[in-house]
DNA sequence: GTTAGGG
DNA sequence: CCCTAAC
C-alpha cells in the first residue's frame, strides 16, 4: 500500500539513532499494535498532530496521568494513555544515545551536538533548563520535534532534529538496547484493546466525559476539509504553546534561521487555519453537529474511531462518485464524516520530574511508532466487515441514510507490513452511533477501498501537516511558562477541544491531498544584510525586474525567489512608511528604509514616465 | 517563466 | 509566503 509506504518513509526520515534504534522495541510496538488492530489512517496523522500539540501544551504534572488519559481518549479514542511516574527524580535532560550517556545539557548550549541530535533522538529535555541556558534569541529557535516531519519533507538544509529517541519511547527503556539511553520515558502500547474485540460495541470508557460539547459546525468542517492544507485543526492561536522545551539543535545561523522561521510559519499557518474557522475551539466535536446519526456519546467507546455518516445520500452531481454509479441513484453521494480514528492504547512511563514537553514528546513518539507501522482502513458496516473493496457503496448498502450509523471505520495494521492481521480478528471499529469527532467530508471514490489507492504522498503530507500545525505553536519558553500558569492552558487534563482539533483533520479528495503535498516554505525573514543587498540591487535595477535583482543579488540564495524579493520589497516599502513602533521583526536600519523609499519613489516615477511614454506612443500610432 | 498584486 | 491572473 502506498499509503503505508509513505508513512514508513516519513518515519524513516525520522532518523532514529542507529544505536538507539531498537529492533526489539519497534517490533514490539508493532506487534502490539497489530494485536490491537488499531492503526491510523490518515487521521492517525491527525491524532499524531494532536498528540504533539498536547505535548506542547500540557503542563507537566504528576497527576497528568489522569489528564493525559483523558486527553488521549478524547483525542484518540478509548485507549487510555497511562502515565506512570517513576521514582526518578532527576529531570529529564537531553540525552544522546550515541553518547552512551545522558547528557544534561541543553541542545542549544551544545551546538556541536547537532549531529547527534540529527541522528539520534533524544529523550526529552527539560524546558526549564533549556530556558536557562538559552538566550532569548535562541528561544525562538526552539522547535518541537514534530518538525522532523517537516524537515524531511521540505528541508534540504537541515537534518531533522529528533526529539525523543526510540529509547525514550521504547517499550523497554530500561532494558533498552541503547546503553546510553535512559529509559526515563517508557512507552508501550498495550494489548488491552485486543480484548475489545468486536468493536462494534464500544466499551464504555471514561473518555466520553472528557469530550466537550460539539461546537463545530458542518460548515466549518467542510471548510476545513476543503482547505488546501490538510492540517490538524488548529487550536486557537496562542492556545498552543510549544512549551515542550524542545530545542532544536542549531549550530549555525542557517539552522537557527530555519527553525525560527519554521515556528513563525507555523504560527502563520495556524492563523490561516483559524481564519478558515477550521478549528473548533474546543475540541468537542460534536457528533451532534456533525453526525446526526450518532446517538449517544456514551460510547466511550472503544478504540475505534468511528465514523458517522450523515446526510446520507445526498444527491449531488458531483464527479466524485463515479464508481458507484452502478445503480439507480447513480450520482448520489454518500456523505460520511469521520471525526477521528482511534489509536491503540499507549502506555507511557515517565518520571514525575519530566517536563510536560517530554511527556508530549513521548506520546508523540509512541503514536509515531504506531503510525510508522503502516495502517490501512477497515470498513465495518452493519456489524460486518467489508473486505471486498470492489463493491460499491450502493452494493454494500453504505448509502442508506438510515443505516449509516452502522458504518464504522477502523485503522488496522497494514498487512503488508508484516502484520498478521487476520480477517477474523474483530476490527476495532467504532460504530457510527458513537458520535465522536468527525469531520465531514465528501466521500470520494476509492474510499471504500480502504484508501488503499490513496496517493502515496498523502500520509506523509498529513503527518507533516500535523506536525507542522503542531509546532506552529512553538513559542518562546516564556510563553510556555505563561501558558502553564494560565488556567486554561492546555494541561494534561482532558482537553477535549484540543483533541478534537487535532483529530479534526481530514484528508479528502485526492486533489486536495495533492495540494497538501505542497508544503509551505518555511519562513525566512530577511536579514539586514539581505535587505541591504536587495535595496542595492533595486536601486540599480529598479522595481519590476525582480528576476534580474535575484540574479544580481541573490543568485546564491536559492531559497530567495524573485517573487520573494518582490514581496520583500513590497514589505520594505510598507515598513518604511509606517512608524518605527509599528514595525516588527528584526529592525531594519532607518538608513536602508530611507533608501527603499527613495528607490521606490524614483523607480515609480520612472515607471510612470515609461507608461506615459508608451501611452503617448500608442496614441501617436493610433492617430497615424 | 516573469510580473504584479491581492491574500 | 502563497496564489493567480496576465503577459
Amino acid at each position: 500500500m502506498v499509503f503505508q509506504k509513505r508513512l514508513d518513509y516519513g518515519f524513516n526520515g525520522y532518523q532514529v539513532p542507529r544505536g538507539c534504534r531498537s529492533a526489539r522495541g519497534r517490533s514490539s510496538l508493532k506487534r502490539k499494535f497489530e494485536d490491537t488492530q488499531m492503526g491510523a489512517f490518515e487521521l492517525l496523522a491527525t491524532v499524531a498532530g494532536k498528540l504533539l500539540q498536547e505535548r506542547e501544551a500540557s503542563p507537566a504534572h504528576s497527576n497528568v496521568s489522569g489528564g493525559i488519559g483523558t486527553t488521549m481518549q478524547a483525542t484518540v479514542g478509548k485507549d487510555n494513555v497511562k502515565l506512570e511516574q517513576r521514582d526518578e527524580e532527576k529531570p529529564l535532560k537531553v540525552e544522546s544515545c550515541d553518547q552512551g550517556s545522558s547528557e544534561e545539557t541543553s541542545l542549544v548550549s551544545k551546538p556541536n551536538q547537532n549531529k547527534c541530535l540529527d541522528e539520534f533522538s533524544h529523550v526529552v529535555s527539560d524546558p526549564a533548563s533549556l530556558d536557562k541556558s538559552v538566550n532569548a534569541e535562541d528561544r525562538n529557535e526552539i522547535v518541537p520535534e514534530t518538525c522532523i516531519f517537516n524537515d524531511m519533507l521540505e528541508l534540504d538544509t537541515k537534518p531533522p532534529a529528533l526529539v525523543s529517541s526510540d529509547s525514550s519511547i521504547g517499550i523497554h527503556p530500561s532494558s533498552g538496547p541503547f546503553p546510553g539511553c535512559r529509559g526515563n520515558v517508557k512507552l508501550v502500547s498495550r494489548d488491552d484493546d485486543d480484548n475489545s474485540s468486536g468493536c462494534t460495541q464500544p466499551s464504555t470508557t471514561p473518555l466520553k466525559s472528557s469530550r466537550t460539547p460539539p461546537r463545530l459546525e458542518d460548515r466549518k468542517i467542510k471548510k476545513v476539509l476543503e482547505s488546501k492544507y490538510w492540517e490538524v485543526a488548529p487550536k486557537l492561536e496562542g492556545e498552543l504553546s510549544n512549551t515542550d522545551g524542545y530545542i532544536k539543535p542549531i549550530s549555525h545561523n542557517e539552522k537557527v534561521f530555519y527553525t525560527r522561521q519554521r515556528s513563525l510559519r507555523n504560527t502563520l499557518k495556524r492563523r490561516k487555519l483559524d481564519k478558515r474557522a477550521v478549528s473548533t475551539s474546543d475540541g468537542g466535536v460534536s457528533s451532534e453537529v456533525i453526525s446526526n446519526s450518532s446517538k449517544n456519546g456514551k460510547n466511550g467507546n472503544t478504540n475505534s474511531l468511528f465514523s458517522t455518516t450523515h446526510g446520507g445520500s445526498g444527491v449531488s452531481s458531483s464527479s466524485a462518485a463515479g464508481h458507484e454509479s452502478s445503480s439507480q441513484s447513480k450520482d448520489a453521494h454518500v456523505k460520511l464524516s469521520i471525526k477521528s480514528f482511534r489509536v491503540p492504547e499507549l502506555f507511557i512511563e515517565i518520571p514525575e520530574t519530566a517536563t510536560v514537553g517530554s511527556l508530549k514528546r513521548s506520546v508523540m513518539e509512541a503514536v509515531a511508532a504506531i503510525i510508522g507501522e503502516g495502517l490501512h482502513v477497515g470498513v465495518l458496516y452493519q456489524g460486518k466487515k467489508i473486505r471486498d473493496d470492489s463493491k460499491t457503496l450502493l452494493q454494500t448498502g453504505i448509502c442508506d441514510d438510515d443505516k449509516l450509523d452502522g458504518l464504522g471505520f477502523a485503522l488496522e495494521p497494514n498487512p503488508t507490513n508484516g502484520s498478521h492481521f487476520s480477517p477474523k480478528d474483530p476490527p476495532y471499529l467504532v460504530q457510527s452511533d458513537v458520535p465522536q469527532l468527525l469531520t465531514r467530508y465528501p466521500l470520494s471514490p476509492g474510499i471504500d477501498a480502504g484508501l488503499s489507492d490513496a496517493s502515496p504522498d498523502t500520509p506523509l503530507t498529513n503527518l507533516t501537516n500535523c506536525v507542522e500545525s503542531d509546532h506552529d505553536s512553538v513559542l518562546s519558553p516564556t510563553d510556555m511558562s505563561i501558558d502553564k500558569t494560565m488556567p486554561d492552558s492546555r494541561a494534561l487534563v482532558p482537553h477535549p477541544s484540543m483533541s478534537v482539533d487535532a483529530l479534526a483533520v481530514v484528508p479528502l479528495h485526492r486533489k486536495s491531498r495533492r495540494s497538501d503535498l505542497v508544503q509551505r516554505r518555511i519562513r525566512r525573514p530577511f536579514s539586514v544584510h539581505e535587505v541591504e543587498a536587495l535595496v542595492h540591487a533595486v536601486e540599480k535595477l529598479g522595481t519590476g525586474r525582480w528576476r534580474d535583482v535575484k540574479l544580481r543579488a541573490f543568485d546564491n540564495a536559492k531559497h530567495r525567489t524573485y517573487v520573494d524579493l518582490k514581496d520583500k520589497w513590497k514589505t520594505l516599502v510598507h515598513t518604511a512608511r509606517i512608524s518605527p513602533q509599528q514595525r516588527r521583526g528584526e529592525p531594519v536600519p532607518q538608513e536602508l528604509l530611507d533608501r527603499v523609499l527613495a528607490a521606490h519613489a524614483y523607480w515609480s516615477q520612472q515607471q510612470a514616465k515609461q507608461q506615459v511614454k508608451q501611452l503617448t506612443e500608442t496614441c501617436l500610432l493610433l492617430k497615424t
